[in-house]
DNA sequence: TCTGTCATATAACATATGTGAGTGCGGGCT
DNA sequence: AGCCCGCACTCACATATGTTATATGACAGA
């Protein structure tokens, strides 16, 4: 199977041959993480950074008295901690929310391709924009969508990241989330996840059986999320 | 005065005289913006990325029906846009606040500066890290804090950020904010940041009159605000 | 001086969402 | 086979926040 962060890049710009070769061969070693265990903790200062190969994963906060946002869901391809290369001291923890194979690469790899590449550190660069703008899309459904719009927003964004490393069946994929891990996402309690939920399946919007998410109908559950995907950048441009 | 960026970076990593001397020269111009205007228009793909000098901005998203959310409210030493180098098309607009000061600077500049200055590339990537870090920090604050508390963390955060580039004067800051404005960035009705408000004022933590607020008792602020600070790295070190 | 505009401030009322408690199902463990 | 235990799901009720409307003061322009 192909590298899914080399999938990803090169949905927006071209990669060379040794680009490619670069990105390979910074990998110091796979490793597994069991569901439920950090990838990384919230206040450490991690020397390598971590690309998520398959499973789920959720970057997170606590507070004191136990509640707990999520800001990100990660999926193969993403690069979840690269941000720690220069910020240092992780502000937040990365969960697995499945088992997860994670390719890791050392800061000293990352920090010899600022050196010698400067393409290929503007795409590590550009992957944590995107990270960004995915965050600033997730503000906006977070300050002025309703419960239900916003979980169509994410289900609709969920889908489109997943298509672009190739892990939908056809207008269906895989959430291994539960009902309270969704809710953490969105800013929502437990039972509102659930009220939300059943709202967009009697609308005939989505179905949602074990761990198995189908879209029903796209483009009505793109209207209700007041999802429009260009904040993705999945446009192939020289960067 | 010295340029607010390099006061930036500075608080984060030592940045050689040659490292700002290329700062300084990639600024093509300066040119100053209007309240109300926009200093970047959502949709565009500008050629060049502004660097914030003085006066306040805010990037947004708006709505079909004209609902708006700020993603991120800006000051001096902020790059409003650095982002649009990499991700070409902007998925929002920013608008000035205030009269604002803008240094221009050409993506073929930040190119060159890809090409020949590793570490001074790392350090602009830095920033937009640090861009994510608070849109992390404000995604926990919408989700999982009452109104009265994201609006004590939005103080305490803009307190630090204008102190970082010496726009304090004591306890008291500059926030040419209207209630409307600040309703947008908390994702609030206008109604209720004006309760939230007066519910601070009466708690004898901030005062707010014409432009100045004041922040009358710190320790107490931060902590109606679970705000901790180090998302926004304000610590030296070797990136 | 008058007038229009814009921002802050209040009030009464509406509602989306949270809270706390409880049911039932299915899968994994002993 | 029996038993947890986590998870989806429901209900009744509480409340934070939104909505709509109005009043007031500061200020700019005629």
């Amino acid at each position: 199977m192909p590298n899914p962060l080399v999938l990803k890049l090169e949905q927006r710009d071209r990669l060379s041959d040794d680009e490619k070769r670069v990105l390979e061969s910074a990998i110091s070693r796979v490793r597994v993480v069991e569901a439920d265990e950090d990838i990384v903790h919230e206040g450490e200062t991690p020397s390598e950074s971590s690309l998520l190969l398959d499973g789920f994963a959720a970057r997170y906060k606590i507070f004191s008295n136990g509640r707990r946002q999520i800001t990100a869901i990660h999926v193969a391809g993403d690069f979840v901690d690269l941000h720690s290369f220069l910020l240092k001291t992780m502000d937040h923890g990365v969960l697995a929310l499945t088992p997860c194979r994670v390719a890791v690469v050392p800061h000293a790899a990352l920090e010899k391709i600022t050196a010698d590449h400067p393409h290929l550190t503007r795409l590590l660069w550009l992957n944590t924009l995107i990270d960004g703008a995915i965050h600033r899309e997730w503000l906006t459904a977070m300050g002025r969508l309703s419960a239900t719009a916003h979980m169509a927003h994410f289900i609709c964004e969920l889908f489109l990241r997943l298509e672009t490393v190739g892990r939908t069946d056809g207008a269906t994929i895989h959430l291994p989330l539960t009902q309270a891990e969704l809710g953490d996402t969105l800013g929502l309690s437990t039972v509102h996840v659930n009220r939300v939920l059943q709202e967009l399946r009697k609308e005939g919007l989505i179905r949602w059986q074990g761990d198995a998410l189908t879209i029903l109908d796209w483009e009505r559950l793109e209207k209700v999320g007041e999802f429009t995907p260009t904040y993705l950048n999945l446009q192939h441009e020289h960067r």
